[in-house]
DNA sequence: AAGTTTGAGATGTATAGACAATTACAGTTA
DNA sequence: TAACTGTAATTGTCTATACATCTCAAACTT
């Protein structure tokens, strides 16, 4: 990984480190640094644009703290993973809740397979007439034997690989594109509304139709902000909720 | 504002910085310095705990990323004020829309009294028999002349103080809390479930009954973690919703 | 062969000092 | 009075250096 130093102007107004930042940021978004794979040396940092050490290491902080690398005393700087597996806001916290309560819980696809791209499809992911087929799962979420959420994700299908279901270990939306299709998973935009089920979500789900859910919308953008991945998900209004903190005091 | 120097260990294995940074979060959180109050200047701080500028710019920068103060170049470091004044979550992104947008909106007190106590009220503000009084709120948030919201609030009463209308321009709860009780507000906690709204909130939001609604409940507590406000507040689903963005990409 | 020690290299903490940028305020001037 | 100017105080940036702590692997010992 080379970081070109001729782009650092020490002369002008803006700070060393803040030109620094952005550099390394710009160069992790484009995909030049993936990943897991290390930033150069705090050192060779310095000696490669002739700046101190604590100047790398108050814009490697700047990095840290917006969460896209993290460092390892005696081993380097990393770059992060995009956190992109939550389904939804906190409403993960309630699955982790699941999990340290020692309940049993699973998720179980109902269907999978390939689908002829209709007009809204094309609409939604902003592609042309070249892209003729579409992925398509229909998963449930449960524990305890009760059923609790149920989703349906569409994915791009540019991959010639059969769909297993034991690659289906990791059912999460960026899970299934980084398997099934060959566009990177980068971003999310989520929105959650209020809503009342389907007669077909109610008798999937086992409640009565009318009921009141969460209704959560999710799309996935690769680098380039396009869409790769979209989702519509209904969890039990009776079963889960989100809660937050504000103020001061720490989450941990 | 003194800050005792003796509690820094040197040689302890914790680093200084992060003591002097637990030091002032202490005083802060215990209201031995209050929001809007300066903090001594790094170089008084430098003195008189015998360590560097930089270690103390160190700490303070981990209270700047917590929220916890704000510093101002050429004037001084100053204690920041809770953030409180958001109804739930980015549902204010929407009043915010609604001010960006240019639209008519407003909130209207419906009732204002105060109360006397009973079990309930007095089991969710953990208070004995000595307390017999609350304050009592009813309002709706409007904006086009459509109604979108309505929010009950309770606080306890403490203040002999009327309840006055031209008070109300900040009608939020820690607002209230801060006008009306001797009582700090400090933290809130919020919950966000989905459920069907009753023929009296039907009514009043000029919508059908059971129509699904985000329902937030809302607790907020000073600096001793004593509940001192509640409030129970009904969004109509069909105008609101939540966005959230994941990823690496910032918001701004 | 297995375990231990050592050392190089990486990030973490801390110092002392220099200068820049901004603010507030007192003093000066029109 | 009003506007301008200069100065001190305060936070912001940057450097150069020293040592601590942690990791990994090579060298050594048993």
């Amino acid at each position: 990984m080379v970081i070109q130093a001729e782009k650092i102007d020490k002369s002008s107004v803006i700070p060393i480190y803040y030109q620094l930042f952005k550099l390394i940021e710009e160069q992790i978004r484009k995909g030049d640094l993936k990943p897991g794979e290390s930033l150069p040396t705090e050192h060779e940092i310095s000696l490669r644009f002739e700046i101190s050490r604590m100047t790398v290491r108050r814009a490697i902080a700047e990095l840290v703290s917006a969460g896209m690398v993290y460092a390892q005393q005696g081993r380097g700087t990393f770059v992060a993973t995009p956190k992109l597996d939550n389904i939804v806001f906190e409403l993960n916290d309630f699955n982790q809740e699941i999990k340290e309560r020692g309940l049993n819980c699973k998720s179980t696809l109902l269907e999978a397979k390939i689908i002829r791209a209709d007009k809204e499809l094309r609409e939604r992911f902003q592609v042309g007439e070249e892209s003729k087929r579409f992925l398509y799962f229909r998963t449930v979420f449960s524990a305890e034997d009760e059923r609790l959420s149920y989703e349906v994700k569409y994915t791009i299908y540019s991959k010639s690989r059969p769909i297993l279901e034991s690659e289906l270990k990791d059912p999460s939306l960026p899970g299934l594109i980084a398997t099934h299709t060959e566009y990177v998973p980068m971003s999310a935009k989520k929105v959650l509304q209020v809503a009342v089920c389907t007669e077909e979500e109610a008798a999937i789900l086992g409640i009565a139709p009318n009921s009141p859910v969460f209704l959560v919308e999710q799309t996935i953008y690769d680098p380039d902000l396009k869409p790769v991945g979209w989702s519509k998900a209904v969890y039990r209004g009776d079963r889960y909720k989100l809660t937050s903190y504000d103020g001061w005091y720490k989450k941990d």
